[in-house]
RNA sequence: GGAGAGAUACCAAAGUGGCCAACUGGGGCGGACUGUAAAUCCGUUGCGAAAGCUUCGAAGGUUCGAAUCCUUCUCUCUCCA
């Protein structure tokens, strides 16, 4: 039975911050192999943004291990909170959406959660079926569970008071609310990102309240975006969408910083532990060249949500184009009528440029190719030809058809 | 309720009557290099074919001329109660 346990702790301390108390989850554990009743795993999502990238799957996949390991595991969909919105990692409060734009989020949410998830292990709730309910009474009960300045304990409503920006009094029910999804749920373990300790925390604190088994509480890192510097989000535009094509999933991958792949693989890869040991050394003495893990990281990635097949095209497609610096095999196909065109006006037409200023800068910073010469002249007049490969930079191409 | 500070391009932040389409940094986009869309270096970064046109919270006003001065308004922050 202790191997048991060792096994599934080492699985579960994959790429982990902090497991708390390490002690009740080797105890649950226990619990669970000797009863045969696998342990409630509580992840709780904030729908606010409605498509998942990478970033999101770091705790989905630390879900998936668990589903993996036998555990029963319920997602949150965080309806109710999301009409207030986690202040977490914002400077500033963000907007309140209303229950239906949540729930409008949510349903497209859901789907790609599957991406990562075995649907048919998974429970998914909203916690508006028990925050709803609540009468002025309850959130009083609940709110008198914490003071004002435990709340400003937490890292980033401490920035703020410091740095003398709003924090709005509807913040600090964000953490009172998760946490009475874990009195309501009753789990065992609940993941989130490090960003989420203090919320998780307080899931604990609320359940010793209100006379239940305390949850153990397991963080993840949050993984930085393409710049390696700021957290994977949408809204700063350096994140890996689960549903992008293939041919983006893994370009985008290509241009992670090179000390950020380490960290990729083991948190949005499948490949095994030892593995995981391999690439970190090999990566460390310098055995394995960076360039051939990364696109190694990137396969990995788009077979994980396209399959092999798909993986493969998208390398072939990244060694013609940024390798070689040839021409794609696929590219899209636009038909213009014959004749002469300026130039400038031809990449803003086929939206290769969003203004002629820019189609201007591009020509003069040396980035506009037709059939891979160089143009020049901004002011070039082009006779279009059929089956002309019109290209402007490393990553747009058009082929031009006359009809 | 009272007192004060502020609002500049994608973000941050200079500019306080003409030399400002607006310093600088970040980001973005390009180029070079590298068998990585890594790193590094360089260029570029309002629109317009052009003459020119529109930008500095909003609306008015002063002036030959305003991001810069005046008036009103909107919003944000701080302190006091």
């Amino acid at each position: 039975m202790e191997a048991e346990v060792e096994r599934q702790l080492a699985v579960i301390r994959r790429g982990a911050v902090e497991i708390i108390p390490e002690e009740e989850l080797v105890g649950k554990l226990r619990r669970s192999i000797k009863t045969g009743k696998p342990l409630h795993i509580k992840l709780g999502l904030d729908p606010s943004a409605p498509d998942i990238h990478l970033g999101h799957t770091v705790p989905l996949q630390k879900m998936r291990q668990f589903q993996d390991l036998g555990h029963n595991v319920t997602i949150i969909i965080g309806d109710y909170t999301g009409m207030i919105g986690d202040p977490t990692g914002k400077s500033e409060t963000r907007k309140q959406l209303t229950l239906d734009q949540v729930r409008e989020n949510a349903a497209t949410y859901v789907e790609q959660l599957y991406k990562v998830l075995d649907k048919e292990k998974t429970s998914i709730r909203y916690n508006s079926e028990w925050l709803a309910p609540l009468n002025f009474a309850d959130v009083i009960k609940l709110a008198a569970n914490t003071t004002v300045a435990r709340m400003l304990e937490r890292d980033d409503f401490e920035k703020r008071y410091n740095s003398q920006q709003a924090i709005s009094l509807h913040e600090f029910f964000y953490p009172l609310m998760q946490g009475y999804d874990s009195v309501a749920l009753e789990c065992d373990v609940e993941l989130g990102g490090t960003d989420q300790k203090f919320n998780l925390l307080m899931g604990r604190t609320l359940q010793k309240e209100y006379g239940k088994e305390q949850q153990v509480i397991l963080t993840l890192p949050i993984i930085e975006g393409l710049d390696g510097v700021q957290k994977m989000s949408k809204s700063l535009g350096n994140y890996i969408g689960i549903d992008e094509a293939p041919n983006d999933m893994y370009g985008k991958t290509m241009s992670i910083p090179d000390e950020l792949m380490v960290k990729y693989f083991e948190l949005v890869t499948d490949i095994s532990l030892e593995e995981l040991a391999e690439i970190r050394t090999g990566f460390a003495n310098g055995s394995l060249h960076p360039r051939d893990l990364k696109m190694r990281l990137g396969r990995e990635i788009v077979t994980k949500y396209h399959g092999e097949e798909a993986a493969q095209a998208a390398e072939d497609h990244f060694k013609t184009v940024f390798q070689k610096r040839a021409l794609p095999d696929d590219m899209p196909e636009v038909t213009l009528e014959p004749g002469t065109v300026w130039i400038v006006k031809l990449l803003t037409d086929l939206k290769m440029a969003p203004s002629n200023g820019e189609a201007r800068r591009l020509i003069q910073g040396g980035a506009v190719k037709i059939n891979e010469e160089k143009v020049a002249e901004v002011d070039a007049q082009i006779e279009l030809q059929d089956g002309m490969v019109l290209q402007a930079g490393k990553r747009k191409f058009a082929r031009i058809h006359l009809g």
